[in-house]
DNA sequence: CACGCCTCAACAACCGTTTGCGGAAGCATA
DNA sequence: TATGCTTCCGCAAACGGTTGTTGAGGCGTG
């Protein structure tokens, strides 16, 4: 009994034909809230109900506005991802690194049933980050290049005004709950070399407060050093290049300097990458003159000739990390900070 | 005059504090509806009530809830973008080329106006595209690796279904409006390899039908190669292995044969890479001895030793063409396919 | 038998916009 | 002074869910 009669509907006008909660609650003879509450596996509701709903919901291809349910409820169920670049980065050079990192923090939102919201800002003049005042997502995940204070300083003003936020990469020492062990990598990177026999290591590396990863990971190497009763030699980047050109510039700086190396840690894959090619153009046998390791663990670096080794940071920890803490804000729970974990990944750059 | 008072309010309970529409309405003196339309540039309300709204809802700090004004239109301004994975993928080892374009997606998206939601999809089991349905999203892109068959037809099938949708590098011809000029691509890579002198010429490629794009650059060297009068030389490669690795084989294979080359065309840019090691592995000189050339653009390509020449495809444009084929959908309007325009990159590997 | 408790649904308010419709001014014309 | 246009704005009805509260029926206990 009871087809769609003439009577005074409960919505009048199905204009733009879709199914609602209250389309299938006529199908499954039951009201509409009982209809919502079955569908959120509230257990108010018997079995019984429960799958007539269900089926009442998979007969009618039914799916729930999460619009109306974001706007009843307040929570989106989402997090907004902001990858920063340079205003002139070109998305095709942007290190692999962060791509890696977005992938694993879309992965982790995912598992802990968040969609991922993502976006690139590269210009400081239009950025935008208001995803949780314009109810478009609960909170925000940082990350990218550090060369772009200004976007940065923007973010971290958000976060000051109450906004839910986490970073990876800033510039600022203070915002950066989650990053990679640096310390430890270098020093893991440096002990390498030192076991393979190497005695005079320099290090690429720059000491700029803008680069503090680098700084972190010089100084893990130094440390190290120091400790086998060496001397740390830094040859220092320089700005405003490439990261591979930038390899090419300190290799060609390191020989120019006339001094005698049998190993070079470079604080990033990519500045090694660019190593490498200056060693081989120098004809320097990169591992038997000289021994190499970068930092990262990008793809590339295993399919560099030779396979280059390097330090690897848990990329899949990272994004989890990241998602974590950021969740453990907006529920305004306590989150330590956390170091991620790193392996060494010896490959031939460092063979004997 | 009225600050709130006892008096009954439109909004009695500001419950969760939060600034409304309603509270912009009374700061401006003006009515709630009168705030949409300001706000919304409607040409309806006069220059003056605009400024006097906008500069309470500045004031007030206020800004609009997109959930609630979803809700109401039926519009999203956002797209869903969905990377096919493979399912044992690691996100780190995921094709440059594919984040490279997820980028560029991105930022057209954006230069439309419009949000990006990303998720990637590596297992068939659990395959969630009801963006549409759910009201997430207008439409959906659709981009990654074509080794996983069952997502394609997935999200084939719920195109079917009436959604929104495009995708770059699908298994089916049929699906593809948008994607690379592979076979003028090739054809400018094996004329570039003709035109450093190299005669025999051994292509690195796929005629499996998985591999589309693979096959079109196959057919753009083979044509280029007998116009040339030479005979094409196919080195298939093999499957279920990494990209590099397969390059390794291919080479290995391709020496293994004792048949002469001295020109290699690898129908990607990773392949190149394995097949770049591989070569120096085996003590054949690039460029002296063979040449060598990729395809896509990757960034690593470049960071090579030495430099690998490359055929790079347009990707701020394929990005483009996707969210504009997409809106067009969305729009009902009727779009063409589209060829994403290549250029040849000449670099060190392909050099005299 | 009367009573209270427990289980399960229904009622209805509410989330914060957009937008169709109606109406009040203001002005020109007859 | 009526009448008819414009111009600009307010009223109120949606949009489609979630959730606090109410209430009907079933059952065990004193």
């Amino acid at each position: 009994m009871g087809e769609v009669t003439d009577k005074p509907l409960d919505r009048p006008k199905p204009r733009a034909f879709r199914v609602t909660s209250f389309d299938v609650a006529a199908e499954a003879g039951v009201s509409q809230s009982t209809v919502s509450r079955a569908l959120a596996g509230d257990p108010v509701v018997s079995e019984a109900t429960r799958a007539r709903v269900a089926a009442a919901a998979a007969k009618l291809n039914y799916s729930i506005d999460e619009n109306a349910a974001r706007l009843r409820t307040g929570r989106t169920g989402t997090l907004a991802v902001v990858v920063i670049c340079r205003p002139d980065e070109d998305r095709k050079d942007l290190n692999p690194f962060t791509y890696a990192l977005l992938g694993t923090i879309c992965a982790a939102a995912s598992a802990r049933g968040f969609e991922t919201l993502v976006s690139f800002q590269d210009s400081p003049a239009n950025l935008s980050g208001r995803y949780e005042e314009q109810r478009k997502a609960d909170g925000l995940i940082v990350i990218g290049t550090t060369q772009n204070e200004a976007a940065w300083d923007y973010y971290r003003d958000l976060g000051a005004s109450g906004m839910h936020w986490v970073c990876w990469g800033s510039p600022y020492d203070e915002l950066e709950w989650i990053r990679s062990d640096n310390h430890q990598g270098a020093a893991l990177a440096t002990q390498h070399l030192l076991d393979a026999g190497a005695s005079q290591i320099a290090c690429i590396a720059s000491l700029d407060s803008l680069q503090r990863q680098f700084k972190e990971r010089y100084d893990g190497y130094a440390e190290t050093v120091v400790a086998a009763g060496h001397q740390p030699w830094l040859v220092e980047i320089e700005h405003g290049l490439s990261r591979d050109e930038q390899g090419r510039r300190a290799v060609a700086a390191l020989i120019a300097s006339g001094r005698k190396f049998d190993a070079v840690f470079a604080v990033c894959d990519e500045i090694a990458l660019g190593a490498l090619c200056a060693l081989s153009e120098a004809t320097v046998r990169v591992p038997q003159d000289a021994a190499l390791i970068g930092f990262d663990g990008i793809r590339a670096s295993a399919q560099a000739m030779p396979p280059l080794s390097t330090i690897e940071p848990d990329f899949q920890a990272a994004g989890a990390m990241l998602v974590e803490k950021l969740l453990a804000g907006i529920a305004g729970e306590p989150h330590a900070p956390r170091r991620v974990p790193v392996r060494l990944v010896a490959r031939t750059s460092t063979a004997r």
